[in-house]
DNA sequence: AACGACAGGTTAAACGTTTAACCGTCCTTG
DNA sequence: CAAGGACGGTTAAACGTTTAACCTGTCGTT
């Protein structure tokens, strides 16, 4: 090499792998400064095999729920020496199959999934670890959803609401369905459900649902998403009601703009970068360990109450005490 | 190898490049199939030199105008047959340093980048291209924010709008100075600018402004952001003013919620799929042919009427005709 | 019948690392 | 003073590809 020494013991100097004479360290140091050498990581992992590059494979990208979680990712995977390779699978199964065989040949050493569907047989030659969906055979961490929903019950309870609408998200999805049930659970017995569609997370709500929303029967609609809470804003006010005065929502999710709409909304929030953090470490662990027993992590939770739900003042309909 | 046949012939019919018989073809590739076999890309890389990866540099992934960004440039990248290393900066020049010396040593073929400040010098060992900045010798897809500031001016005039307050951005960010200089150009000796304050890309406003948007001396506000165009929003409504009928708002970005605040933000749409899908096939070309000339691109941009700025109905303060 | 061209296949070198094995020197030590 | 470690360095093999060079039949031409 042009430090005058040769290959094996540059890798020596760049790795602390043997010692070596603070003169030849001075030597080797200089020269690639003055080349401005970079190792090779792809010859790098080719001989070790140990790669230090991590997939992740999303839905999209361009889901408010996305970004914070990503990022949160991205920096802890580099924090641990790892670079990222993210794909988009534009919501489509089979593209996202072709990510997953991808990021196999790429050797990657292990991969974050958010999968775009729930229920996949698959074996790939990398550990995989899930967020916010459950993968047999998979490490996963995800957040407390049922917790969720069951803190929205208690609060909906505390704030005198006794009669409430539901507009529940898609059915098939494990995490809305556990929101869903628990949060029944919390209410029953203690309040009514006036009624309750499903509804897709869109602020585009179907027709029935804006006609059923201006002739409240109810102090509450509780919300499978920001986004329907969006919708259902938007449907009160065309109806000429005020939130939360005439009706209170409730939302989920907490997207960065939650805080932006009038009023703002009160929703729970998905500790994302915990969730990605987490994650990551998660992977880290197994890519250590691979015998190692299979983790599941679930995290809590945060109610955070802003101006969309209120106390019912006027007590909606006063029966009995 | 399993398939009876020399290392060679594998990657021959892999990659068709030298015929191969019938016979022999379906051997490999029975055999390929059989032992679930992926090409190792780092192995593929060392031996051509043609790296498959590009990389991406971004400041802040949270920022809501990165998520469409990165999602075009993924999947094009992915259709040209690339895969995205994605890293974020997190507003940090030093941790963006490290992420492009990082990049280098994966040996990406180019990397996409847009840099948290202007002005760095640099050499890089793999082509750049820079998005909605410019750096000094790198190719550069942006936005055409001037042609932004002259729509925003000419519609402020065709809403008969005669006194402008306006919240410009930082004035160091050439696209916010862009920005302002086109608008001021368009409304030039047409309308009159009540006050100008340079404020930063934020939601929570100065003092000082929410205060003089209290007592409003012009029928229209023009922001340097949506972000900076909420708070605008929030301010009036706890001034007790009505958007649009006491005072305009415009914004900039078109920020995916712009429609969901109240009233819907009109503002200015960067064509943000647009330039993803164009930086990356400008780096493209460039890898292809690292000799040609330096490409500069600039991209329309579009108004995107809403609800937040209507025409002034009672004039004014009606002087003269 | 002899030869050349060619198609289809193999061998081996090379890419840039890491790492085990090896080899001098010098210092210590019995 | 001879022997034996440490110590600091070098050599060479190996990782999984691609690719140039080479080999070997087969076939078509004269």
């Amino acid at each position: 090499m042009a430090a005058g020494v040769s290959i094996a013991t540059v890798s020596n100097v760049v790795n602390g792998t043997k010692p070596a004479t603070p003169a030849v360290q001075r030597r080797v140091l200089s020269a690639i400064e003055r080349l401005g050498y970079l190792p090779d990581l792809h010859a790098r992992t080719l001989r070790t095999g140990a790669s230090r590059s991590l997939g992740l494979v999303v839905p999209d990208l361009t889901n408010p729920y996305f970004p914070a979680l990503v990022q949160a990712i991205e920096t802890t995977a580099r924090d641990l020496g790892f670079v990222l390779i993210v794909m988009d699978a534009g919501n489509d199964a089979e593209r996202e199959t072709e990510a997953l065989a991808l990021l196999a040949s790429y050797r990657v050493a292990g991969v974050v999934w958010v999968p775009v569907e729930h229920e996949r047989s698959l074996d790939w030659p990398y550990p995989i670890v899930t967020v916010d969906r459950t993968v047999p055979g998979c490490d996963t961490v995800v957040a407390d959803h049922g917790q969720g929903g069951a803190l929205i019950g208690r609060h909906a309870l505390a704030l005198g609401h006794r009669r409430i609408g539901l507009l529940s998200g898609p059915r098939a999805l494990p995490s809305a369905a556990d929101r869903r049930s628990a949060f029944l659970d919390a209410v029953a017995g203690h309040a009514e459900i006036a009624w309750e569609l499903p509804v897709p997370f869109s602020s585009d709500l179907p027709r029935e649902v804006v006609a059923r929303l201006a002739e409240p029967d109810c102090s509450l609609v509780v919300c499978a998403n920001d986004a329907v809470a969006v919708g259902v804003l938007r449907a009160a006010r065309d109806a000429g009601l005020r939130v939360p005065d005439d009706l209170s929502v409730i939302g989920f999710d907490d997207v960065p703009w939650a805080d932006f709409v009038e009023p703002g909304l009160t929703t729970v929030r998905q500790p994302l970068a915990a969730l990605g953090r987490n994650a990551v470490s998660t992977l880290h662990a197994r890519i250590a360990d691979p015998g190692r027993p299979l983790h599941h992590e679930t995290l809590p939770v945060t109610l955070v109450e802003r101006r969309s739900a209120m106390p019912v003042t006027p007590p909606p309909t006063g029966v009995r005490p």
